[in-house]
DNA sequence: GCCGTTCTAGGACAAACATCCTAGAATAAT
DNA sequence: ATTATTCTAGGATGTTTGTCCTAGAACGGC
């Protein structure tokens, strides 16, 4: 079954190519040529751009929820788990630079096309938004774990977006300090709140 | 002169399908059609797509300009000012619901297209930076005044990007609420330090 | 070893695109 | 009023795009 593997090449090398340059300006020609197969083949895999895309966005889906699960057992508490997430913006730190949030640009993207997958891709963003939800609402922050949750998505993505912009290795550095520490302010927040009680 | 108005026009649609559509997804034609003008009269006042990109990044930097302008003489505090531009947020909520920040969503895509105005984009950023870093300085924050000038175009890059994800209203309200708040915590925290001195 | 399904290749197609070209209309200069 | 310049219209061009089609290769079950 070389079939599986031909079109999850496709997907992957889809995967990277819509990362780096945008969905609409990748051609289904650049995808075919960077992996060496005919644009024909495409077809019988794919019908349309369009189902490249959301498998795309399935495969992102897949990984996102794997790499949470992962952090769900490696980390032993949910600060820990927390942590993990900002420090996505160190691990992928080169790759923010040069392309963004995959997931912020992404969503963008197919807001101006109105794409009809929009939806979808969001669901990338409420993939973390829930698990994050639930992290907070374990660290004790019962009443605004999905506000804080939506706070952290956001600054993260502020710090995506400027450091892509103007490449400042610095400021990254000092932003993800920043959110640490605030995330540190907020669990030793909830301890004083349970020693109240 | 009608050649004033005809180019002018050009440029002001698509300064707003730019920002509706995406550079790359709004096509001469578009433009053309919605001015009710031929193709051919385009080429007469831009040579190629690129230029009238460019002449819409120059209006933006100039409109921006005088916004920053305005916010100067209107605003008697620098505290006040840099609440104006925080209420950008507020002023543009619907278009910023349904088509992100104008700054934010230009630098991304011409990052993604690899595009030769990519910096020229950019300075529409600086232009913030610059003048919010500014009103920190006269806040009494000499020495971290680009950092928190850079700190809070990335709140605001965050809480855009997330809104017109989720296109939800009460959690623009509520960061637009938090970054007031953080902003007040930044000038009280100044006063007390020249109250030590 | 034969046959049906799965896979691949590559040409054909229409539509959309940015760009160019020419001819004529409008306007300004003298 | 005549000429020179500026502006506009709309067709022509060549490329790129997504998509379709057909023919053959690879591979499986029997």
């Amino acid at each position: 079954m070389s079939n599986k593997r031909t079109r999850d090449r496709i997907v992957e090398e889809a995967d990277q190519l819509f990362y780096q340059q945008g969905f609409e300006h990748t051609s289904f020609a650049q995808i075919a040529e960077a992996l060496g197969i005919s644009r024909g083949n495409f077809y019988y895999h794919f019908k349309t751009k369009d189902e490249i895309l959301d498998a795309v966005i399935n495969h992102r889906l897949t990984r996102t929820h794997a790499m949470l699960e992962h952090w769900e057992i490696e980390g032993a508490t949910p600060l820990d788990r927390i942590r993990s997430f900002i420090n996505i913006l160190v691990m992928n730190q080169a790759k923010i630079k040069q392309h963004g949030c995959p997931v912020g640009t992404l969503s963008m993207e197919l807001t101006k096309l109105n794409h009809s997958s929009r939806e979808h891709a969001n669901e990338l963003f409420t993939l973390f938004r829930i698990w994050l939800s639930r992290q907070f609402e374990q660290l004790g922050h019962h009443k605004h774990a999905d506000e804080l949750a939506m706070h952290l998505l956001s600054l993260s993505q502020g710090v995506a977006t400027l450091y892509s912009a103007f490449q400042d290795d610095e400021f990254i550095n000092h932003e993800v300090a920043r959110i640490q520490d605030w995330l540190s302010a907020i669990a030793t927040q909830t301890q004083t709140q349970q020693e109240k009680l």
